[in-house]
DNA sequence: TTTGGATAATGAACAACGTTCAGTATATTT
DNA sequence: AAATATACTGAACGTTGTTCATTATCCAAA
C-alpha cells in the first residue's frame, strides 16, 4: 500500500515545485512584485492551487527565507575557513556584505521585508540560528583568546551584526548615494568599513 | 490683484492637510496599509483630489519624509548638546536609536520602506543632510581632538550610522528575538550595545 | 449682473492584487 | 462499475493605486 507515501511524495514535490518557481522570481523581481498570479503561471497551475499548498503568501516567504538562510549559510562555511579566529571574523563579515550585495532581492526578504516572524517555526529556526551561531562560535574564540576589545558575547555578536546589517542595508535602500562617490565603488567602501571597524575593536 | 496669492496659498494648504493627515496615518499604522482612499475619507474629499496636490502615493511619502527628517534633526538639536565631542557623540546615538524605538513607522518609512530615492528633492535633501552632517561635525571635532580610534571621518560617519542603524532596524524586524530575552530589555540592550561600541573606539 | 472660460473636485471605471469556494475532473477504494 | 475521496480550476470578492470624462465652482470681462 505505497499510495499514501506517493501521495506523500507528490505533496512534497508540488510545494518544491512552488517554492522554487517563488525563489526564482523573488530572486529577480523581490516579494512584492511578484503575484500569486505570476507563480502560478509559471508552473502552469491555477492560482488557487498554490493556496491547496501554502495558506498565504507570507508562508511562501517563511519557506524561501529558509532557504536563504540555508545559502548563506553555505557561504560562511565556504567563506571562512580560517583558523585564526580574527582572520576567521573578517571572512565571515566579507562574506556576509558580499552575499548582501550580490543577492539584494535575497538578502531584503531575509533581512528587510516587513512579514510577522514566526520564530516557532521549524526550518526557518534552524537555519536562521545555524547562521548566527556561526558568528556566535567564531566570536567566542575571540573573546577567549583575549583578541577583541569586548568581553561580552552577545554584544560583540549584535555589535558586529548590526554593523554590517546596517552597511548592507543603507546601501540596498540608496541611503549611502549622499556618502559614496560612486556606485561602483560601494562595495570597496562597504568593506573596508567594515575592516576599519574590526581593526578599531581588535586588541 | 491678490487673488494668485491666495489660490497659491490654498494651494499650499491643501498640500499640508493632505501631508498632515498621511503623515498621522503612516505614524499609525505604517505606509503599506495607509490607502489613498484612507487619507481622502479622513480629509473628507474624493480620492481623485490628492492627485491634483501629489503625483502618486511616493511623491506623499517624500513629503512625509522630509517632515519625518526634520523632526530628527530637532531631536539631535534638542538631545545632543554637550560640548564634549564624546559625550555629545553618545547623546546623538542615543536619539537616534530613541527615536527609532518611539517612532517605529515613521523610522520605518524614512531608512527601511522600500521607494526610490530621488535625491534631488531640496526639502529632501536638506533635512536628511542636515541629520547627516550633525553626525559628521560632531565625529571631525572628535577625530581632529584625537579622541577615537579612526581617522577618516567618512568611515567613522559610516561605521557609526550602520552600527546604529542595523540596531534599531534588525529590532524594529523581530531579529533580535533570538538574542534578546524579553522584549522590555531591547533599549537596554540597544544603548548598552552602541555604548559598547563607542568605547571600543574610542582611544 | 450676467456670461464665458478657467480652475477644482468628483466618483465611476480600470487593471492588478491576494484570497476564497462552488463546481468539475481525476484518482482510489469498495 | 459505482461510490467515494482527492486535486484542481477559474470565476468571483473585496482591496489597492491611478486615471479621466463629467460636473461644480470661482473669477474676470461685457
Amino acid at each position: 500500500m505505497g499510495v499514501t507515501e506517493r501521495k506523500e511524495r507528490e505533496k512534497t514535490e508540488m510545494r518544491e515545485l512552488i517554492t522554487a518557481a517563488a525563489m526564482k522570481m523573488f530572486l529577480e523581481d523581490g516579494y512584492a512584485k511578484t503575484s500569486i498570479r505570476g507563480i502560478a503561471d509559471a508552473i502552469e497551475y491555477s492560482p488557487g492551487t498554490i493556496y491547496l499548498y501554502f495558506k498565504d503568501k507570507d508562508e511562501l516567504l517563511y519557506e524561501v527565507q529558509a532557504d536563504a538562510y540555508g545559502r548563506l549559510f553555505e557561504v560562511f562555511k565556504k567563506e571562512a575557513t580560517s583558523t585564526d579566529p580574527l582572520e576567521k571574523l573578517n571572512q565571515l563579515a566579507r562574506a556576509y556584505i558580499n552575499f548582501g550585495l550580490n543577492n539584494p532581492e535575497l538578502y531584503d526578504l531575509m533581512f528587510i521585508i516587513r512579514a510577522p516572524m514566526n520564530v516557532d517555526e521549524e526550518l526557518h529556526k534552524v537555519n536562521g540560528a545555524n547562521c548566527l551561531n556561526f558568528l556566535i562560535d567564531c566570536l567566542t574564540d575571540c573573546i577567549n583568546k583575549d583578541l577583541l576589545r569586548m568581553t561580552d558575547v552577545q554584544q560583540a555578536t549584535l555589535q558586529i551584526w548590526s554593523t554590517v546589517h546596517g552597511l548592507v542595508s543603507l546601501n540596498l535602500r540608496c541611503r549611502l548615494k549622499i556618502m559614496v562617490e560612486s556606485e561602483e565603488a560601494v562595495p570597496l567602501v562597504l568593506i573596508k568599513t567594515m575592516e576599519d571597524y574590526l581593526a578599531a575593536v581588535t586588541k
